[in-house]
DNA sequence: TCAAAAGTGTTTGTACTACACCCATGC
DNA sequence: GCATGGGTGTAGTACAAACACTTTTGA
């Protein structure tokens, strides 16, 4: 009896959409594709899954290795089966996503400046396969997302301020939000808690820092917000 | 140079959550399964992607060739990757789920009544395989999605009571709703539209029919209700 | 003392909740 | 007329939207 695996099998691919938030941007990380077909294009870090991987230890694999990144949030997001979306043949890709905060991998898009770079989600260089698409799935799952659970806590850092978390939120959603009125649901909810510092440095007067909610009970934490 | 074919590639299945509602509970379609492993067991209706097939069109041909069933709503639901799913070798198994109004198809659960079978969600035989655990995935999209998408439509009759359609709210969200507010919800969102035909053979008031409103302008529809 | 952003409070409207009552139908 | 479920209305409440003023800071 043969086995499954000698059977003609697509190729299965995970394929990543690393989001980090930065200079008030979301940012996707893209590598710069040395090979055909679509040499010099922009494409997402991805692999192949081996045969006894599963697809969060792929996961782990591609951002260690090409990117020196570790402790990801990380997300299934969409299976892709076009069977053309690969010119060598067929290739299913699994996408994930993950939501980091650059500044703690500097050295990722630092050292290998030309092969990998983040681009603002809105000003994308036409990456190849299929890319733009799975891009856009996850910028719409993240959208839906943070309407509902507390995320985007990956993208900041530790500490920040209420109007950080704001810059963030109408960053990701596309629209304005009243600053008082996102103060207000935030605190109530327990969302985030005051750390008791404040930062300074500044020239105007110095806001509270906060922290994510770590003890938070239940998910009764919804926005009830029209995306435009 | 090898084709991507010639590795060796995880075999990749495609497994089917048909839902129906069904005397007032909502129901899962099985299959018992002949060969070993897991010979005699229930499983989801499933099939191995061809070469050259998309999702969608193996899902097809598992419902119309398996259950005469065509023309169904159908949605990707996850990808299972453990490598111990299948005890034959290593499969990955990309679930999708279908609603179906079971009314349409009985000649699917009756010519092969021992073969395939209706079960509610809440009494199921121990599935083989991880069948379980997509199953209870199913489910929690389901919930999730008809709170804020109009879902479920495809579940009910093209003509239906607003008492029919809270009871199928109801029984995918396992609690109880108030009936004059959900009334008042459905027909504010113009989410259901009346008929003017009412149901007959009653012994008591004959209740409106309504229809789905399939010109719906935008989903302003949102049903705030919390999950028990 | 001025600009700039942080912090605080109030008012209004909307939408969900929790109710009680009447109406149509078959027996 | 009576039991059974369908149809309608209303008061209370919680939360989001809209908006104005005061406070802190560095220059």
């Amino acid at each position: 009896m043969k086995t499954f695996d000698q059977y003609q099998n697509p190729a299965l691919a995970v394929d990543l959409v690393v989001l980090g938030y930065q200079l008030g941007q979301l940012q996707v990380l893209l590598l710069n594709r040395k090979e055909a077909p679509f040499a010099n294009r922009w494409t997402l870090p991805g692999a192949f899954l081996q045969f006894t991987e599963t697809f969060q230890q792929t996961c782990h694999r591609i951002l260690d290795s090409k990117l020196g990144m570790r402790n990801l949030y990380l997300e299934q997001l969409y299976s892709f089966d076009q069977p053309d979306r690969d010119p060598r043949g067929r290739v299913i890709a699994v996408a994930y996503y993950a939501l980091i905060n650059p500044a703690n991998y500097k050295t990722a898009a630092g050292t290998m400046a030309n092969d990998v770079k983040w681009f603002p989600v809105h000003e994308l260089p036409d990456p190849a396969f299929d890319h733009q698409n799975i891009i856009q799935t996850a910028l719409k799952r993240l959208q839906a997302k943070i309407l509902y659970q507390p995320t985007g806590f990956e993208l900041l850092d530790q500490d920040f301020t209420i109007a950080d978390i704001q810059e963030l939120y109408e960053c990701i959603l596309g629209r304005e939000l009243d600053r008082r009125n996102f103060r207000r649901k935030f605190l109530d909810a327990r969302y985030i808690l005051p750390t008791g510092a404040k930062r300074g440095n500044l020239k105007n007067r110095h806001p509270e820092l906060y922290r994510f909610n770590k003890d938070l009970p239940l998910q009764k934490f919804h926005l009830n917000i029209e995306l435009p």
